[in-house]
DNA sequence: GCCAACGTTGGC
DNA sequence: GCCAACGTTGGC
């Protein structure tokens, strides 16, 4: 296949840290600090141009603020290495890095915040992985199914007055 | 601030 | 390789 077809992703932060509007600023901004193998498994599959829901978590009204887009394949979070990041991880070294980071920007924010609860209301997500119990995992995948679902949810919660 | 769920660590 | 202890995540 000389063009494959995007995936779709669903990445957390928490926007006091990093919010949807500090990636507006910051195209191409890297995706540091990610230290779960599995989230990084996932990191390592992304493709420039994968689109991605932006998701706030642990904070007041958590939920999807906007998408973005993979800039940047999968390269060392250099993070890992520096004693003076809250990343710094002494099993990670230039030689021999552990934890990877992609570049990602802003492709739009969104005027309302698809929440939590709007999308636990969505018998379409049922078996989404975000919305599995006990589910702390910040990098994910989302199926083209989900991804076109949530568009849906997102064009008609956004037509709506709150 | 609480706490359930989960991942990681380290002793054995 | 097991598993208890511990730390972290993240919704509420």
């Amino acid at each position: 296949m000389a063009h494959s077809e995007p995936q779709y992703w669903l990445m957390k932060s928490e926007p006091d840290a990093f919010s949807v509007d500090d990636l507006a600023k910051k195209p191409n901004s890297p995706w540091d600090g990610v230290r779960n193998y599995q989230a990084r498994n996932f990191m390592r599959q992304m493709k420039k141009e994968d689109g991605v829901f932006f998701y706030h978590s642990s904070c007041k009204i958590p939920g999807i603020a906007g998408i973005a887009k993979i800039t940047r394949e999968a390269y060392p979070d250099f993070t890992a290495w520096d004693p003076k990041s809250d990343y710094f991880d002494t099993k990670s070294s230039p030689e021999n890095p552990r934890w990877d980071m992609v570049d990602l920007s802003l492709v739009e924010k969104w005027t309302r915040v698809i929440t939590l609860a709007d999308l636990k209301k969505t018998e379409a997500l049922e078996g989404f992985q975000l919305l599995k119990k006990g589910n702390r995992l910040s990098v994910m995948p989302v199926s083209h199914e989900q991804w076109h679902h949530i568009l849906t949810l997102k064009n008609q919660l956004t037509s709506q007055p709150l």
